[in-house]
DNA sequence: TGCAAAATAGCACGATCGTTCTATTTTGTG
DNA sequence: CACAAAATAGAACGATCGTGCTATTTTGCA
């Protein structure tokens, strides 16, 4: 199971592998040579990192050679394009996302259980992201109204995320864990909001105490989707 | 009464003035020259149009002297550095903020009857802001670890803002509007998400019914923290 | 109306950007 | 080992950026 179901959303160009890297068509013998997978898989590497702090537009070839050591026409000629390179970018961090908050929460039994434990894989990241950053979030603020191929990876990362989220509330409700009268989607943008005030408050405000606020916003909207039937425990 | 308020913080450098145009320091006499501080502030309209869209790291002199019809040099010489030319446009922004959202629901009675209001002018700011940008979602995030004047502009004038906000639900707790228990930061953290959530999820995703959830979630957020006394009215 | 000062323009600078072209080195394999 | 292909380097391009310097124009007031 994936995080792009079909039973969501149509899959979509991002197929769940480490990077794109492997894509790549391999030489007319069947083998594929590996040293320059190697060294693009260290740019894409680097150029996560650089991004997470400065955004996807912030990041340019030129310093991206510097930290890799080597020169910005080896660097290019592995992407053929910026736009790619921030693509093949935004493939490995959905692809790290999957691996830290989706898949460790499909443990958990179907239902509020289930969401309890995206939220809180969810949560884990983001604590760290409010040091190093978040490409969803910086991403969307720098393409929001800027269309191509760049914006349309990264919505389609976000929004299979997200309805990959709304899916578990779904099955919650359906399991009999919500209320009869809840809206799962209400229930999810109320999330959403949570994580984004905690990122906001957080890494740029830097006001302390935001990660507990999250947590205990997350307990309210429990609290008030939750059938009575269903006991609210911490984690 | 201004949006910077002593009770809640310290009163930052940002004055209630429509731009910092006018604290320039006149020439000997006491009479200062109005046609510079007329285009002035002409070239800030302008840059706060395009730091909307673009943001304010993609604002640049060359464009904003094309949509003013001037010359590179003639914009620079009325600020002497980008930053400052920045910090400008932040002034502006706080002030039409402080304008439509802030100054408007002081006519409500204290306590969740101005809440409410404040939160509503906010929706109808952040609703128009779903076509043209939020200064203080986008430089958040192009200023989060980007340290420097702009960056201190940004987050006070941010900050005061969020302080005002917190500092009608604490009148409100005062009032006994609010359940003996409530926490007021968490409160206004849960309101500033559900902002949040609309401004990404209309803006970004470009996600249909954001607003209705918005708006429900903060109904959502008035029945879990209002007094039992408090009879939840729609605005 | 003249004149100083303010406002604006014109031009050039160094830097950085993405990209292209060509040369050189490295790699994998027969 | 040899040889083709892949990988990388080097240099240069046009464009744009913020900024400084020097004219020139415009303004406001005596």
């Amino acid at each position: 199971m994936s995080l792009a179901s079909p039973t969501a959303k149509p899959l979509h160009k991002l197929p769940a592998v480490s990077t794109h890297v492997g894509s790549g068509v391999p030489s007319q013998l069947g083998r594929a040579l590996q040293k320059g997978q190697q060294t693009k898989l260290a740019i894409v590497e680097a150029a996560l990192g650089l991004s997470t702090q400065i955004g996807l537009e912030g990041l340019s070839i030129g310093v991206l050679a510097e930290v890799t050591h080597m020169s910005k026409s080896g660097v290019f000629a592995h992407f053929g394009s910026r736009e790619e390179l921030q693509i093949s970018v935004i493939r490995e961090y959905f692809h790290r996302f999957e691996q830290e908050v989706f898949y460790p929460a499909l443990g958990a039994r179907r239902g509020l259980p289930r969401v309890q434990a995206l939220f809180a894989n969810w949560m884990k990241r983001v604590a760290v992201e409010i040091q190093s950053g978040c490409i969803f979030i910086s991403g969307a603020v720098e393409f929001d109204d800027r269309p191509g191929p760049v914006r349309d990876a990264l919505a389609n990362s976000v929004q299979t995320w997200l309805n990959a989220m709304l899916r578990a509330v779904v099955l919650a409700k359906e399991c009999g864990d919500l209320r009869v009268d809840a809206d799962e989607h209400q229930m999810a943008f109320e999330i959403h909001g949570l994580i984004l005030a905690l990122h906001y408050e957080a890494r740029f405000l830097k006001n302390p105490g935001s990660i507990e606020r999250a947590n205990q916003g997350f307990e309210n909207i429990l609290v008030r989707f939750a059938a009575p039937t269903f006991t609210v425990t911490k984690e």
